[in-house]
DNA sequence: TATATTTTATGCGTTCAGTCATAACCTGTT
DNA sequence: AACAGGTTATGACTGAACGCATAAAATATA
């Protein structure tokens, strides 16, 4: 899901600069504006009371972030923080109502990106459940693979460090290090100096 | 989400009748059809190669499920099966576009609708990963409340067997009892004759 | 009221991911 | 080249959920 930026600019979004390991916005915090990624990376994570981090998300550019309360009025679901410097667009609620309203078709495509997000959560989901770190792990991956998501288009690799992949399936560095191993072993995955190739 | 009966009817729909244990539609098949449930209750599944389901989510009376296809062609992410006696009203996949487009406002509560579902996914999701039974429990019997679904609203009475829990976290029937007797000691539950009550 | 079926309950051995500690390896920087 | 910081790697121990078996209780059915 992307808008145009001139688009957005027509409407009167405002550009903003976030530093790397910056917090865009903290959940549970209530919200008023459309946001989306235009340089940068940017996570979106949940944090548990000892500091462990969920990653629901990781957001690249052209991708938007922090919708639930655009449309449900409830606060963020989840926090969004900079992994690297970054550059986000955001556009005020109630502009962005009107920018659909105006836009069935863009309208169309938000209840598309919604219904993507949704199949991912159900996916992975459902791996988690069945407690099968492999599966977890290789439904993740094949998941980025699919979606071309933190692979360096260049040379086939992964950009997804050990604790990234541990953070997004619920397990631990140390777990995933080794069930990757042995995936490699078996010829489900192919690493080579500790990156994944796909 | 509820689309009114007689808008349905006046478009198009039809009803249709399924049994205690039929399955409406398999994941992973191809759809063309908006699905709202009637009368019954039907819960929305994923089965692994074991036979071991997990419970994405349980249908109540008019709700709409399966929804995932009408917006991004995929095929359906889970299975839908009847678990009493069930009435569900469908609507071409096409005729619903319609429908969304001459009904804007229509349209915007199906993105509440998407949302409220992603929202939930992220609550569950962010507890299952934290590999917390008492947490994942409690979240899990907190939506139910909070949405009034499967609780007999004169006694109060959360009408979910613990093997549904289990089901929709992740865990064994017998660890859900364990906790739930835990948090009862606790007091943080009240059971009654193993029945819950919130 | 008696019977069958489903649901809840409990014990016990096992398994596998978690935890902690430590080392090796990359990668970029001065 | 040397250093620092991050990432990957590996071993040993622990613990909590699993898996299975069996029983008790509640609910549905006849």
């Amino acid at each position: 899901m992307k808008i145009d930026v001139d688009t957005l600019l027509a409407w009167g979004a405002a550009y903003k600069k976030v530093a790397a390991g910056e917090v865009i916005f903290h959940e549970g915090a209530e919200s008023s504006f459309y946001y989306q990624l235009v340089s940068g990376k940017v996570r979106w994570v949940n944090i548990n009371d000892e500091g462990k981090e969920f990653i629901q998300t990781i957001i690249e550019p052209d991708e938007c972030f922090g919708e639930f309360p655009l449309f449900d009025d409830g606060p963020f679901a989840a926090s969004a923080i900079a992994d690297e410097d970054s550059v986000i667009i955001r556009l005020h609620k109630a502009t962005f109502h009107q920018l659909l309203k105006e836009n069935p078709e863009l309208h169309f495509e938000f209840s598309r990106l919604l219904t993507q997000r949704l199949r991912f959560k159900f996916l992975i989901l459902k791996e988690l459940a069945n407690h099968n770190p492999e599966n977890s792990i290789s439904t993740l991956l094949g998941y980025f693979k699919q979606t071309q998501k933190n692979i360096c288009t260049k040379c086939n690799r992964l950009k997804l460090t050990r604790q990234q992949i541990a953070d997004m399936t619920g397990l631990r560095v140390e777990t995933v290090i080794r069930t990757m191993k042995s995936m490699q072993s078996k010829g489900t995955l192919q690493i080579v100096k500790g990156k994944v190739y796909c």
